[in-house]
DNA sequence: CGCGTGATTGCAATCGTTTGCAATTTTATT
DNA sequence: AATAAAATTGCAAACGATTGCAATCACGCG
């Protein structure tokens, strides 16, 4: 009874805060309350009327944490975004993004909220353990494998309730979901020699699995019918993209006749170049893309890709995820590449 | 003492879960384990590198939730994304979502994590108390203000920790952060009318306030200059918008000879459109965007537009919500755009 | 050798909700 | 009307970490 001396202020009305404060004008016990706002269990339908009542007009919600505490379980996905080599490349990268933005749409509508984290492996060892461990979160998304696969595996042994974005492997422990990269590859180098390329370069990091299985898919198909092919490793840090490729078109000018790059922001970026240079496309030079986004389409000419159905993506991680949450061990989830012809190759 | 004929299996030697757990190993009471883990307080230093060493040994780590409660602190900022008008509008539109990106970076090298909601108002009239009254969340960062300003306001008098995206309105009690969104406007049409505009269109919707903002700064200026300029709504969805703004193109055509669009985005479709039917962009038609997102230097031909800093916006909506986290009652922020000199205008 | 001083540690209350179990009240049945 | 069965409610023990306060310990000094 803090200053029982002042008259009964609007403060000293009290603001609910707990249900003991509302068990306690309602004249119920908190187990009454708890009850009664959590909706399902026996509780007298007037009781429960005259609960609400209370607890709409003093604005009262359960605290989160302690309930949380009790129940043992979070309602929160954790949603992990590992930057590898290039730090600042990922979670700016259009199509990383974009991932995120129909996850939290799904997320939110299976009644999980989401929590983002942003990880640099390198500044962090365990990283993983620790978002996993930390209790916030009931089970954890991990956006792309980067340079993290091992960590992922170790992880995955022991922790069911984990689903990862990326590139699957043979005998790999870890649910993964992600597009055929392999087969993209295979598609966007067949659609290049198709359309006449007679030397192919790569245009990426080989690095992430992701981007390699991608360069190893084209160059089987390029090697099968004996065509030529190099990788010409680029970053994807936005400042860095451009000069990069100024230069290796520079390097290849007149050599290579067909462009495969590891992502369409990167593609986009060279098409421009190849603008500003005056070289005609797809007439001297064809280009193919990776990840079909939205500004794709928009290029001049229209940027021909290797789709990634995004938003089946994030259903499908999602769906797993919450198959684990529920006990089930799954499988993978290999989504297959759709090549979308438009006109630069 | 669950299943006491079983001899000392892995399991019964027991995962170390708990303070106690730990305690007991250690041979010392929770209270000391819990201060060697905080790090901070007086500990001797023997004991606590003991406890340390049991705890990495197990990989233990404190429960996140039990610790929540009781300090009655999360550490975890919520960001809310409300979607107004068009449903699936802003959390694919690349603005919001880049914006996104670098809080996560800012709140992320604060130490703070990040809780993403994605809300519906119309489905769910007190989202925002909901979210604010979790106690999940020690404050909330609201990204757009979309057609919830009311909503925003009624809550900024009882609520410190909140800090808002988006426009400034005189005498506005919320705290915001956002471009100076009429100056941008002004700017905008000034640009399109020294280069020889003499009719000028606005592409967008003019209901939320941040672009009826930037509507109201391209007319106060084409007033003055008497130059004519309309409206045209259009939305923000993918979907839709091509089919949209190509049915305004042919409205216009001819009529208008400067285009101010509401985003980028928005800009960019349009500039497709316009090349699909011939017009020459800047010599029929002028064309303006706003945002200057990575896609809008990438253009044919270039687009000329109005940049909002993102980077620095995310800074100033972490810093002020830091400041009132400490108690601080912050004025709003508002960041001055820059016209792109580019080629479109 | 006794006692003061500071450094460590343990104790136990607390954060606010949930939930098994038992107690109580209602309602139904004979 | 008595008793059984069902429907509500209250009680109190968790959930696991933090922290004020008191207890203990080691040490040094007169």
């Amino acid at each position: 009874m803090p200053d029982p001396d002042t008259p009964d202020t609007p403060e000293s009305t009290g603001r609910v805060r707990t249900l003991a404060d509302l068990a306690k004008i309602a004249g119920v016990s908190t187990g009454t309350v708890s009850r009664a706002l959590a909706g399902n269990s026996l509780v007298n339908t007037k009781t429960r009327a005259k609960i609400e009542a209370i607890a709409r007009e003093h604005g009262f919600r359960p605290n989160q944490m302690a309930s949380k505490l009790r129940r043992q379980k979070t309602g929160v996905i954790g949603v992990a975004i590992p930057l590898g080599h290039d730090v600042r490349q990922q979670i700016s990268d259009t199509f990383f993004i974009t991932l995120l933005g129909y996850l939290a749409d799904e997320l939110t509508e299976k009644g999980y909220d989401l929590m983002l984290r942003r990880v640099i492996p390198d500044q962090d060892e365990d990283w993983l353990d620790r978002f996993i461990g930390s209790g916030m979160v009931d089970g954890v998304i991990v956006i792309g494998q980067s340079d993290q696969y091992e960590r992922i595996e170790d992880v995955a042994d022991g922790y069911l309730p984990m689903v990862v974005w990326g590139n699957h492997q043979e005998g790999q422990r870890h649910c993964v979901v992600g597009t055929d990269n392999r087969l993209g590859g295979k598609l966007a180098a067949e659609r290049l020699i198709a359309s006449g390329a007679k030397a192919l370069a790569f245009l990426g990091d080989t690095q992430p699995i992701e981007f390699a299985a991608r360069y190893a898919g084209a160059k089987e198909v390029a090697d099968k019918m004996g065509v030529a092919i190099r990788a010409l490793p680029t970053h994807l840090s936005p400042e860095k993209t451009g000069e990069e490729i100024a230069e290796h078109l520079q390097e290849i000018e007149g050599k290579v006749d067909g462009i495969f790059a590891a992502t369409d922001t990167i593609a986009v970026t060279c098409l421009k170049e190849l603008r500003e240079r005056g070289v005609d496309v797809p007439g001297q030079l064809k280009v193919i893309g990776f990840d079909d986004l939205p500004i794709s389409s928009q290029t001049a000419p229209p940027l021909t890709t290797v789709r990634q159905d995004i938003a089946a993506g994030a259903k499908g991680l999602v769906d797993l995820l919450l198959r684990r949450l529920a006990g089930e061990d799954t499988e993978s989830l290999v989504l297959p590449p759709r090549l979308m012809l438009r006109e630069t190759a």
